[in-house]
RNA sequence: GGUCUGUUCGUCUAACGGUUAGGACACCAGAUUUUCAUUCUGGUAAUAGGGGUUCGAUUCCCCUACGGACUACCA
């Protein structure tokens, strides 16, 4: 088998999408597994839509989820450079070529020729037909091109296709492919900017850099006859990598391919990392900063699209680089459920060791400039882990530890708050107030006591104390929590409730 | 509109002609928890429709329907 060598080739053109660390992964599990070379490679040859910053986004984007470049930008490589708009003579050198070989021409069409074209007949397209009625060195004699070219006139180098021919290839999910070039247009090369599109620089590059797998999105699917065409008149052929196509992210809901305002409509991230905006300043919220663990991330990506074709769900990148294969990724489009990547965040977060957990916590308190003993910490983590979601659930959902409620609960307040409740809790407090001791047995033991004096059921009035003491209608172990805060902040938070909310009982 | 491409539970998917169509997420119910959650157990739920081929089609072929991508001097 030949040499794996793949590219993931973004343009900086914004944030890196979370589909774009799909098809990352994808191609950095190839690599892995063959023992083969992940080149990262920068396709900015739009000079009108890069945008500062995306480069360095799209690097530690893949650096974060684990993706790790062998070769390419950041990194360099025996094929440098790997930023397409510092490659600019090679192309030039290749449309060149091609066009000295009749594979291609120059284009001299204003944007005006071009429209009144494409009105003239519906469907219409720079093609083998309709190139003869435009500007261009097919139509114009010698002398003119000449003339045009040394006066420095705007053009555009197109591919010549000739009207019939079938072109075939093959995509490695999709199998064979026929398409006639009848269907293609005379695409453009080199534009009047003197840069390359996407479509020469691409094949350019995929050849000298000896890329064995191009693994992109579908949505280059249809361009992949011409670069088939390309490489053919390149000479390139017998070297052409094979061609992997990627099912795309879909909405959650509707029709459509995956998008920011998706994301944002429904309250998820799209990004990878933050995203600030150089133009409105709006900072977008990335997979990372909202909490979910690169490795929840990576395993999620992974089974949009693909899947071991055993039972198992649960695989660690290692896991995955060894499980992978291109047969097994699917054909259609995988729509987007985000509950699902909340669960492997789950699941990876509550199987973190202790120690990580009760940084989470720490990490949230230090900037809430709370202190808080190792012991204390140790307990909440204990009893917070079976229901925590993200890293920062430790605190938000864990505030009442640190923070006395200055509210409560009013579906609780309403339903449960009764006189028997308040009987319970009062004396509940003045027993407790006595204590040198308070901890989860002797909490319960204690309630216990003063409920079957009172003659009323623990069931009643147990939601009534956790709203007294956190403020909310649910959380961690009541008894635990008592023991956590201790008999001096239980009493006082009773007292404060019984003082708020007496008002309501009559 | 044209070209390419796809279609199994609500969602991600398994089943490379023969299964009671399996798993996971979500949802629902029960048990545990003297509350909520966790945990455990169970449950609802799918082969888009129509034709073929075949002893037998989720699986192969055709048509229809419905999606998706592309259709720029953007990638």
């Amino acid at each position: 088998m030949r040499e794996v060598r793949v590219r993931f080739a973004p343009s900086p053109t914004g944030a890196l999408h979370i589909g774009g660390i799909r098809t990352a992964l994808y191609n950095y599990l190839l690599a892995r597994k063959y023992n083969g070379t992940m080149i990262l490679r920068i396709e900015d040859t739009d000079q009108t839509r890069y945008v500062p910053g995306a480069e360095a986004y799209i690097v530690e984007s893949l650096a974060w989820a684990g993706i790790k470049i062998d070769e390419g930008v950041g990194v360099g490589g025996p094929y440098a450079p790997y930023r397409q708009s510092e490659r600019n003579s090679l192309y030039k050198t290749y449309a060149q070529k091609l066009v000295d070989e009749g594979h291609a021409y120059y284009a001299f069409d204003t944007e005006q020729d071009l429209e009144e074209m494409r009105k003239r007949t519906p469907n219409a397209q720079y093609d083998s037909v309709t190139r003869l009625q435009m500007k261009n060195s097919l139509t114009l004699t010698g002398s003119e091109v000449d003339q045009k070219l040394s006066m420095n006139e705007k053009h555009v180098i197109r591919l010549k296709i000739s009207g019939k021919e079938e072109i075939q290839l093959t995509d490695l999910i999709r199998g064979s492919i026929r398409v006639q070039s009848s269907q293609i247009d005379d695409k453009v090369l080199m534009k009047s900017d003197g840069m390359p599109t996407y479509h020469l620089a691409n094949v350019v590059d995929d050849y000298l850099m000896k890329i064995s797998h191009v693994i992109r999105g579908e949505e280059w699917l249809p361009s992949a006859p011409l670069h088939v065409l390309l490489y053919r008149y390149l000479g390139w052929e017998n070297d052409m990598p094979q061609f992997v196509h990627l099912p795309l992210l879909l909405k959650p809901d509707g029709n459509g391919k995956l998008s920011k305002r998706d994301a944002d409509k429904m309250g998820f991230p799209i990004f990878p990392l933050n995203w600030q905006d150089p133009e409105s300043g709006h900072v977008a919220i990335g997979y990372r900063e909202t909490g979910y663990l690169p490795e929840a991330l990576i395993n999620f990506l992974a089974f949009l699209g693909w899947n071991p074709g055993t039972e198992q769900e649960l695989f660690s990148m290692e896991q995955l680089i060894e499980a992978f294969t291109l047969e097994r990724i699917g054909k259609a489009g995988a729509r987007f459920d985000i509950q699902k990547a909340q669960w492997f965040n789950q699941h990876y977060l509550r199987s973190k060791p202790d120690d990580v957990l009760i940084g989470y916590l720490n990490d949230s308190l230090k900037k809430e400039n709370i202190d808080c003993s190792q012991e204390k910490a140790k307990k909440i983590v204990a009893i917070m882990k079976e229901r925590v979601t993200f890293p920062k659930d430790f605190w938000e959902q864990g505030k009442f530890f640190f923070i006395a409620p200055d509210s409560f609960d009013e579906q609780v307040a309403t339903k449960k708050w009764n006189n028997d409740a308040v009987k319970v809790l009062t004396a509940f407090s003045s027993e407790i107030k006595s204590m040198n001791n308070l901890n989860a047995e002797t909490a319960k033991e204690t309630l216990e006591m003063v409920t079957s004096k009172l003659g009323i059921k623990t069931g009643q009035i147990l939601q009534s104390l956790r709203m007294s003491i956190t403020g909310g209608a649910s959380g961690p172990d009541l008894m635990m929590t008592m023991e956590i805060l201790g008999n001096a902040e239980v009493g006082n938070r009773i007292h404060f409730a019984i003082e708020t909310l007496k008002v309501k009982v009559t």
